[in-house]
RNA sequence: GGCCCCGUGGUGUAGCGGUCUAACAUGCCACCCUGUCACGGUGGAGAUCAGGGGUUCAAAUCCCCUCGGGGUCGCCA
């Protein structure tokens, strides 16, 4: 090695150790006289002095260093004099007298601050990772994505599980995501495709009686892209035999009650995780995937605006929509600008308009409210009672304020999701500290595609359904619940997993339901039904998505910041400037011609 | 494919029809400085205001298009 210690490790101990360190120059203070240098490396940053009195060919060389040269220096670690104590550093109760050193390697002037942590253009942050990785916040993240999984081997390495490594290049099914598919050489003509995720492979695994298989698997869909959405991104891929949902469920709740006890102490978390049903969710909160650090319930109201003058209501249910509303605490004095505002989002979402009932201004009772206390335009075609009635559902006081949709159920649910998130970010009502971990089940096993009026699969065409809902299968398929699990937090889905089929009867049964012809299956699914014919054990899994989670417990927005080289919107890395042009003879080689449209 | 937001010295921001020959902070360069730690001081360089077109006597500023980025709907079994 050539460096004895590392810059972060040195505290009072090492004092009079002759050592070596190497690193890149944090800022230089040059007093003419004396240079202090703080070096860093990935273990912190310590301060170094040059002396002219004690090495004057030191003292030159450190007068070339700039910020990011990469310089080593021998030395004497030595407790500073009296009073210059540097209490915000680690390190700050000692210094090291360079007597050697040398640049190893100068740097350009960074295109960034690397000491600083402010916001910098993400462009020129992926443009130049290598340094935005050398800053705080990214060396931070990467760290804690690697105590995250780190964690999870250790502790499904001591439940018995083993971590099985299955291919990159298999083959391209059709259905979900978009494939990303790689051109065959030998093949002419034919292709591979990268995992959507290793779904079959696992259940493969389990008929192969591996039992306990995980994996920190990537996974690739070529689909557009969000802020918690990559191309391709990485899972905990888990499976096991011989279970059911419960087992899968407290699995997961103690690996991560664990995993944040561990390497999040500071967070807070719900113990134990709520569960609620795919119905009870929808009611509740409008979305399967709800931010439950705070309540702001939906409630629905059609019951009591059904026979309302407010044509608006009225019209909305008897076209065999909804009228639902939340409440937002305290919110009676928003301004026209700031309901407005809210408007504004349900109408991106494609809503016609928010109906707001601004409920007084001063505390009191609900049962002192009048008319001349409420402010909205739906006021006059709505009786007193009638607006009690739906203050009371919503569980709002005076001074609250209603904010009510009408319209198609779907859309009312999301409008209704999107204002209680604003709601509870304005209010700061979502504890930045807490992770609001939450299990969502018993979906319907199936959904019907309005175009094409074919059933699909809720999640994925090998889950199981309920034992009491399978004669359902032939009668009533919309009756028919999943054994499929989703884990929530503070608002994303975090993991879905589910019970699989494990006979091929059975699995042949939904492909048909689902509309597929025998020819198709057995040319897609063949090798997994063959399978399944040697002898399955009852199987299931779950798949976490380990940048979401890592982006919930680094505290970040989008996932780009948990991913050492993340793609953009556009699904380009502007590192590698990824996708590029090939050549000719590669073309060639794999029996491609491009298109000209 | 739709909708919304953003693009000003290296970096981060201000300016939002004329006083802009574009301001501030920081970074960079030079000189001074032996206890600083976001060191300090003096001086200096550095911007086709993303690109193109238009409106106007006059455009960084208003309008249109293009490019790039972000968010979102659709999409994501």
């Amino acid at each position: 090695m050539l460096k004895s210690h590392s810059c972060g490790e040195l505290n009072k101990e090492h004092v009079g150790a002759q050592i070596t360190l190497a690193g890149w120059v944090d800022r230089r203070r040059d007093h003419g006289g004396l240079i202090f240098i703080d070096l860093r490396d990935r273990e912190g940053i310590v301060q170094v002095v040059f002396n002219p009195g004690i090495s004057k060919p030191c003292h030159e060389i450190a007068s070339e260093m700039r910020s990011e040269y990469v310089v080593r220096i021998s030395g004497e670690v030595a407790l500073r004099p009296p009073g210059t104590e540097n209490p915000k550093l680690a390190t700050g109760d000692i210094e090291v007298i360079a007597h050697n050193t040398d640049i190893i390697n100068p740097s350009k002037t960074p295109p960034f601050y690397i000491n600083e942590d402010i916001e910098v253009d993400e462009n020129l942050r992926l443009q130049y990772r290598y340094l935005d990785i050398r800053r705080a916040r990214m060396k931070e993240n990467l760290l804690l994505r690697y105590r995250v999984v780190k964690f999870i081997r250790d502790f499904l390495d001591a439940k018995g599980f083993i971590e099985v490594e299955t291919p990159m290049l298999i083959k391209s099914t059709p259905e979900g995501a978009r494939d990303y598919l790689v051109p065959s050489r030998l093949h002419p003509g034919k292709f591979y495709a990268l995992p959507q995720s290793p779904q079959q492979l696992k259940q493969l695994l389990m008929v192969a009686g591996v039992e306990k298989y995980f994996q920190i698997a990537r996974c690739f869909r070529d689909e557009d892209l969000r802020a918690d959405r990559q191309p391709e991104f990485t899972q905990l891929d888990l499976e096991m035999s011989f279970i059911e949902e419960e087992d899968i469920l407290s699995l997961l709740e103690e690996l991560f009650t664990s995993m944040v006890e561990t390497v999040k102490p500071e967070m807070r978390l719900i113990k134990p995780f709520p569960r609620l049903t795919y119905t009870q969710t929808m009611e509740r909160y409008g979305t399967d995937k709800p931010d439950l650090r705070f309540g702001l319930e939906i409630g629905d109201l059609s019951d009591i605006t059904a026979q309302s003058d407010f044509s608006v209501f009225r019209s909305a249910i008897a076209g065999g929509g909804k009228v639902k509303g939340i409440c937002a605490p305290g919110c009676a004095t928003y301004t026209r600008h700031q309901l407005d505002e809210l408007n504004k989002i349900v109408k991106v979402l494609g809503a016609t308009g928010l109906t707001t009932i601004a409920l007084g201004t001063s505390v009191g009772s609900l049962d002192d409210l009048t008319v001349e206390m409420l402010r909205s335009v739906a006021a006059k075609f709505l009786t007193l009672d009638q607006i009690k009635e739906m203050a009371g559902r919503l569980g709002a006081k005076m001074g609250d304020l209603l904010l009510i949709m009408a319209g198609k159920s779907e859309l009312v649910d999301m409008a209704l999701d999107e204002l209680r998130r604003e709601i509870g970010y304005r209010l700061k009502l979502a504890d930045p500290k807490m992770l609001a971990f939450a299990f969502i089940w018993d979906y319907p096993l199936l959904e019907m595609n309005e175009k094409t009026e074919r059933w699909e699969p809720m999640h994925h065409l090998f889950t199981a359904p309920k034992d009491e809902d399978v004669p359902f299968l032939d009668t009533a398929p919309e009756r028919v619940r999943g054994k499929h699990y989703d884990m929530v937090c503070n608002g994303y889905e975090i993991a879905g997993g589910s019970i699989r089929i494990h006979t091929s009867h059975l699995q042949r049964k939904i492909f048909r339901l689902l509309g597929y012809t025998d020819e198709e299956v057995d040319e897609r699914f063949g090798h997994l039904l063959e399978a399944f014919d040697y002898g399955a054990p009852i199987h299931g899994g779950v798949a976490p998505g380990i940048d979401r989670i890592v982006m919930l417990l680094a505290g970040e927005e989008n996932i780009r910041e948990v991913i050492a080289f993340p793609k953009t919107q556009s699904a380009v890395d502007l590192t590698f400037n990824a996708p590029s042009s090939v050549t000719e003879e590669q073309l060639i080689e794999l029996h491609l011609r491009l298109r000209d449209d």
